[in-house]
DNA sequence: ATGAGGATGTTTACGGCGCTCACATTAGAC
DNA sequence: GTCTAATGTGAGCGCCGTAAACATCCTCAT
């Protein structure tokens, strides 16, 4: 299954779909051993290919960590979809919350490099995979909450779970284990979302 | 007053305060050329010793980077207190959040090393320092809303700033100005405090 | 005051990294 | 079949983190 490029070709001809093989090994390299592990010359000896040949396809280091963090971006978007296809409600949408900073903390070198770094704004990969993502989150609240302010409120809600991803992820939050990351995305929502009221 | 190590002495002897020129060294470094610039070697070459000489001082790069971001928790802490002494209500609590996001802004490297990178947890000063924060959040969020749940009403807030900061560092959230951002910053509050009474 | 010992800084060296350039190989168009 | 452009190789540069052996100088007990 790794050598393969695309439906046809029987024997490897040059090397196998280099640019292709090249991500798929990025990503392993980092949930394997972390941010720093994630180098050219690592990603070329996994592939088994010289330390030069990954610059026939990306640029530099960078290019190659923006093609990884588009990945990251669709697979979060897959994660999301998958707590809830299409949420309608404030509860629904707290369990794709729960499900962001879930992703976050089961893929923390991933999410980092997502997040973490300054990041490449002309790489066309990665702008398009992170404006799915904030176009879903946006529509989610629209959804939820249609009288509200749409653009303020949505990303108040990013941030508050970005945010929270990334406090946990840093350890400013403990997290001992899935169900009270879950108990405290959800009422840290619910405190925001009840402040007011009781003003 | 750089070179001066302690109250007594005349001529520099070895050589300076090597742990604490090589922190304020890193600093600058950090924000004069970005995170990768923050090298051991380019600070031992800046403080104009050997590659090898703050090993004496840190065990390691991390350890400086730990120190590095120590020194940056305590200069977010001033620029909030700064920003407001005391706040304790929510228009109050709104400046400081404000504050927090262009500390952000304003010194994008040195926010990235405090948050951006898995944290040595086992590093005292860092330890404190961000306890620091935490607690000074806290506090305010208590006296802007005495009768919430403070706890959690605490970690939403924080994680709502904190998340902002970091999208508009990562440019998911455009900045064209400050004022821009401050509304912005003020709108996403104010958009979760009163979400709910309009539901 | 002096000399031992520990703290601090230097030198040298190793391997890994990002990146470049000149060169080899091969796929595909003609 | 040949020419050419795409793709991979090899050698090499300078930077990095880190370690070990060595030099220097401060301190302090004598």
């Amino acid at each position: 299954m790794h050598p393969i490029p695309m439906p046809s070709s029987k024997t490897a001809y040059h090397h196998g779909d280099l640019r292709a093989a090249c991500v798929r090994a990025g990503v392993e390299l980092l949930e394997e051993s972390g941010q720093t592990a994630l180098s050219l010359r690592a990603v070329a000896r996994r592939v088994g290919v010289s330390p030069a040949a990954p610059y026939r396809h990306y640029a530099d280091r960078e290019a190659l960590v923006a093609a990884v963090a588009a990945v990251g971006y669709r697979e979060l978007a897959a994660r999301l979809a998958a707590a809830h296809p299409s949420p309608s409600t404030p509860e629904e949408m707290i369990s794709v919350a729960i499900a962001y900073v879930q992703f976050a903390l089961e893929r923390p070198a991933l999410f980092r490099i997502m997040f973490g770094e300054p990041c490449d704004r002309d790489n066309d990969e990665r702008v398009a995979a992170t404006a799915a993502v904030s176009l879903y989150l946006r529509e989610i609240v629209e959804r939820s909450f249609p009288q509200a302010d749409a653009e303020a409120l949505a990303t108040a809600i990013w941030a508050l779970v970005h945010g929270l991803a990334f406090l946990h992820l840093d350890g400013k939050l403990d997290a001992a284990g899935p169900s009270v990351v879950a108990d405290r995305v959800s009422s840290a929502i619910q405190a925001l979302l009840t402040s007011t009221s009781r003003r």
